[in-house]
DNA sequence: GTCTATACACAGATAGAC
DNA sequence: GTCTATCTGTGTATAGAC
């Protein structure tokens, strides 16, 4: 594998664990058997820039990994308890890691970190406008979809810091089952009969 | 106000805006008034005991928020609708701060920091808890109640987080939309008619 | 109980040999 | 493109005068 390819996933598995203020460079060199110097020749900007990158890599690959998922059932609703159930038990065969660095990261530097903070905001307009598709293609009008995807994403976040707090997977099952209802109700509302 | 109160409540508001790593002692001297020297006399366990006290304190003041905000209404599911439109409103006002310093403190340090995530899960378990309860006497079954919480509180904690990143409320106002219409789809099957 | 000075480790970043 | 040595600032924490 290419030396900035290891480093940028050596960063991804730091943030998801610590976060970003808590990483450091040092940290970075160990984990990625890159030394600082090779940082600093990969990525110009230092460590934002390997965060950065990281952000980006990770998006990209939760928007194929959600979208695969969601379809891999006839039945969306069954595909939303499906993606939480998978979620709950990733989360606990990992020993409670965060499985999004995106969310982890963006909720610590969103204030300070405005290059960061925008790396991040692009990353979930590409989540929610691929889900609200996926949505619309299931029958639900645009804002509904748009609303539930919004639901949706803010549900899986807020449920993986729960899930860790308390090393349950009852908050992933519990948000899953709610928002799956939800998502039955307003399919049963736009396609009546 | 006395010293260590000054000094937790700094904390509180540093944690809310740029997380526990990037919060140094020194800063958080400067942002109380009280020399280094004073805050190790008041905490002798350091950083991590006077952030330990300001994720209590935090807790305990959210779990009196959530039951106002939730019973200001005498329609449940208007309630949701006003906790998360309260909370856009607040969000943007302050400039797209975080409101909540657990969430972003637990996401941060879960896996690195076991007395603050063990500190952490006891807040979240009394927000469940009294939720559950206060859904209860609405009429939702005991597990049907503390689903609905579960989901609530992940969807109120994510949706912070997409808040910021993307500084729109549309995150908040949509999330409220989708628990809100989920509150009432649980609320018809458990009292028809 | 307040505050200053300081110890010691480590941060991010860079220069420059190889 | 790799790696080492090092610069400078800052981190947490403490000792001890007041």
């Amino acid at each position: 594998m290419r030396t900035d390819q290891r480093i940028t996933t050596a960063m991804t598995e730091l943030l998801r664990r610590q976060g970003y203020a808590a990483t450091g460079i040092q940290q970075l060199a160990e984990a990625s058997g890159a030394p600082v110097g090779s940082i600093y020749h990969h990525f110009k900007g230092g460590k934002r820039a390997v965060a950065h990158r990281a952000l980006e890599e990770s998006g990209a690959a939760y928007l194929e990994l959600l979208v695969l998922l969601l379809g891999r059932y006839d039945d969306p609703v069954a595909g939303i308890e499906g993606v939480f159930a998978d979620a709950a038990e990733t989360i606990e065969s990992t020993g409670w890691a965060n499985l999004c660095p995106v969310g982890t990261v963006l909720g610590e530097v969103a204030d300070v970190e405005p290059e960061l903070r925008a790396a991040g905001d692009r990353v979930i307009a590409s989540w929610i406008e691929a889900g609200t598709e996926h949505y619309e293609r299931c029958g639900l009008s645009g804002p509904d979809a748009r609303s539930f995807v919004y639901a949706l994403v803010a549900g899986l976040e807020g449920a993986f810091i729960l899930a860790r707090a308390q090393r349950s997977r009852e908050p992933l099952l519990a948000a899953g089952r709610v928002l799956a209802g939800s998502l039955a109700a307003l399919l049963a509302t736009a396609r009546p009969g």
